[in-house]
DNA sequence: TTAATTTGTTAGAACAGTCTAACTTTTTAA
DNA sequence: TTAAAAAGTTAGACTGTTCTAACAAATTAA
């Protein structure tokens, strides 16, 4: 019923609109490197299909049918990310690109498989939670590296970015996730932390990378 | 660089022309259920893209080009139908649609790992070749069941069609690939064969449908 | 509080991919 | 061998998705 366009915009406005609940022409334009006319008329399309709530200068929400395919897409995309890690051995910074791609796939047996493989699983890879079959997302509190006290030892359990840039960055820091680190110190002036890791050398995080790993 | 519209039309024109080496515009619009101008207009653009040789009322023809793109999106397709059928479980006359989506994939790595996971497998569930990354199709010649000699026991391994209702059809007759079969009887006269299978009861298959079981 | 900037909108064009209607060429059969 | 049928083509229209150019509203800052 969606084409894979709609698809791409109705995820792009749940996940900018998970913080503030709106989401402006704007954001959205630049997320999808896409120009405002073009976003613009998309919306009014989306709109006669009652996806989303849309008056013109008050920016955009998603309606209930809206979330409801919103959190269909993400599912399918972090199952499949899972299922490329897990069972398909890929890298976890190499499976967003094919994920975007699967996530499309318009098979509920295809998914229920991989949901069934993977054991119903209830995060993706980068620590994202996967919503079940009827949408509902089970959220836990996690603690981000920058929020470790100074001395402890904790294990990386996921990350928050789904780039290829930052996860890049990591594998180039040695980081993967599973490893213990120890937080030698933290730095109060910028936020910046000193790791000790298993390969015995230390390792200098930003705030804002350290902020992005979730340990537990 | 192609369209999956494009990859559509090339897989087709491909698999038509397997015998003849010519395919005509009523040919492929009926195959791909669309009309003989719309058919026409995409002959234009593929003969731009040197995709296709295509003379006004002559036929149209893969160009050796066209031809290696063709192998590759059947080489992705015959891959992901094992292993959907291998891996995950599916049964094989539930693979094609996925298939037909998968083999749109944009990702070296994700049909290389198939490929590994696979071990390099030669032919797909349905017993056609997978051809290899290059292009290349190891063939082998295969006996079908309505060559099987009255009295011989032989085991299927494959079927021809890949279509769903085919394959709807040997499910409702309780046909398996792996299942020993003997050939009891063979009429004469319309070619149909009576089987004995492991169930105990007796199968009647028509003509037209032992030719499309390969049996070892 | 007015001017500059940012944000959003409308109008109109373009391309991919499809269609119908009308016409032409080729093939088939009476 | 010519008339009917089948196959192919052209012209023109429509939808989806995008763009640029030009203008309008809202926000920010001088």
């Amino acid at each position: 019923m969606d084409s894979l366009t709609e698809e791409n915009y109705i995820k792009s406005i749940y996940s900018l609109s998970q913080a503030t609940g709106e989401v402006f022409v704007s954001e959205l334009a630049k997320k999808l490197n896409i120009k405002q006319p073009s976003v613009n008329s998309m919306m009014k399309r989306l709109a006669t299909k009652k996806v989303v709530a849309y008056a013109p200068y008050k920016g955009i929400r998603l309606t209930e049918k809206g979330k409801k395919e919103a959190l269909s897409i993400i599912r399918r995309h972090r199952l499949a990310e899972l299922f490329l890690v897990k069972v398909m051995e890929l890298g976890w910074e190499e499976v967003h690109d094919i994920a975007e791609q699967l996530e499309h796939v318009d098979s509920k047996r295809f998914y229920s498989r991989m949901d069934e493989m993977l054991n119903f699983p209830k995060f993706d890879p980068h620590g994202e939670p996967i919503p079940d079959s009827n949408g509902k997302i089970h959220t836990q509190k996690r603690t981000s590296l920058s929020d470790l006290a100074e001395g402890l030892t904790a294990t990386i359990a996921a990350v928050a970015e789904d780039e290829k840039s930052f996860l890049d960055h990591l594998n180039a820091k040695g980081l993967q996730i599973g490893d213990a680190v120890t937080l030698k110190k933290r730095e109060p002036f910028d936020g910046s932390v000193t790791l000790r890791h298993k390969s015995k050398k230390e390792i200098l995080l930003t705030h804002q990378v350290a902020e992005r790993i979730w340990v537990e």
